[in-house]
Order: structure tokens, then sequence, then C-alpha cells
DNA sequence: CGACCGATTGACT
DNA sequence: GTCAATCGGTCGG
């Protein structure tokens, strides 16, 4: 399977964001390989959302997000959690889509492991289905920020495609500012998104 | 420098 | 349903 090309990236983000419903993010730890289908995301668009951290301009801790797109900005939040998101569109507009859910395709183990989850556990959505679980299961941490995603270590590839149909849109979670919007976009039915 | 709070989660009433 | 955990960024003094 072929890596997403730049030019998939380079675009305004809430088109993106679409896009992102069904492709596969993957993940490589030395040899073990981590992947899932992305079924659930939300749009930050940079210095023009209110909601998003690029709003206040630049600084040494978003300056992934004002990168080409393409690259992966990992942000530390609540004194516990890693959220990641994919940096979208031209340089400098600090654009970028946050995973909020993942269904897992390969290294399931891996993920329970890390996750801290018994092995006799089953494939329970908990596992993936928020954006700081995500990054536990695969692997996602501070060392991971700014990791390009045409590179070997994170990248995506195509899955099935997702119909229009079947993509549900609602208010961004978690957000004080910008809720009005209808950011956020997820596959309808799918049991790995998140409550 | 100190207070406040966050793109969350999991444990508990 | 409620709430604590836990820490770095941001803002006011």
């Amino acid at each position: 399977m072929k890596k997403l090309p730049r030019s998939f990236y380079a675009r305004p983000a809430l088109l993106v964001a679409k896009d992102l419903l069904g492709k596969i993010l993957v993940r490589k730890i030395g040899k073990t390989i981590l992947s899932g289908e992305i079924v659930e995301v939300e749009a930050y668009l940079g210095v023009k959302d209110p909601a998003s951290h690029a709003y206040r301009g630049r600084t040494k801790r978003n300056e992934v997000m004002f990168r080409e797109g393409g690259c992966l900005y990992v942000y530390f939040t609540y004194g516990m959690h890693f959220c990641a998101n994919i940096v979208t569109g031209r340089q400098g507009t600090g654009e970028a889509v946050l995973i909020r859910a993942l269904e897992p395709v390969t290294g399931i183990e891996v993920m329970k492991r890390k996750r801290g989850f018994p092995k006799s556990a089953g494939a329970t959505p908990t596992l993936t289905n928020g954006p700081g679980k995500l990054c536990q299961a695969l692997g996602i941490g501070r060392k991971e920020n700014g990791i390009d995603l045409l590179g070997d270590e994170i990248y995506l590839i195509a899955g099935e495609p997702i119909p229009k149909s079947s993509i549900g849109t609602s208010g961004r979670v978690g957000i004080s500012q910008g809720k009005e919007k209808k950011w956020r976009f997820f596959v309808k039915g799918n049991k790995w998104v998140s409550g």
C-alpha cells in the first residue's frame, strides 16, 4: 500500500478532515506494525479558530502546526494525555485535524498491552475510541511531535472509501469556544467512534 | 511568580 | 451522573 502524497494534506483542514475518514493510520515501532482505520476527526482552522491552539499565534509549543501540511502535531494536556493531529494546508496557516478515534486493523495485541488491558480482553472500543486512548495504544508521545507523515515511522495509506451518506457531522467535543461550528466528522454507526 | 484551566480519561456515587 | 488526577501553557500582577 502506498503512502498518501503531500498533496493530500496540502488542502484546507475541513476538506482533509472528511477525506481522512476511512484512511489507515500506520505506526511502526521497530519491526512492530500497528494500524487502524480513522473513524472520527475534528478540524481546527488555525489562527482564525478560537478553539485552536494556533489562534494566539505561533509559539514554541504549537510551532509544528504552522509547518507545511503532512506532519504530526502531538500535544500534552490535562497533565496526563497526548493528542495527535495531522497538520494540513500550506505553511503558516496553522490548520490541523485532530484524530479522535480509530478502528484497530493490525497489532491489536500490542495495543492492548500498551493500554494496560489484560491479554484476555476482547477487542473492546475503549482501546482506541478517544484521542488520548489512541495515542497510548499507538505509543505516540512527545517524541513523535513533528514527525513527517511521508516518513516511515507514522504515515497514512488509503482504505475503504467512506460514502458521503455515511459521514456524520456534529459540534466539536470538549471545547468552550466555537462550539457551534460543526467541524467534527465521524463514520455513522461505527462502534469505535467515541461516545 | 501564582492562579487558572484545558481539543481527557477512568473511577466512583 | 459527578469528580479527581496532574502538569505545562497562558495570562495577570
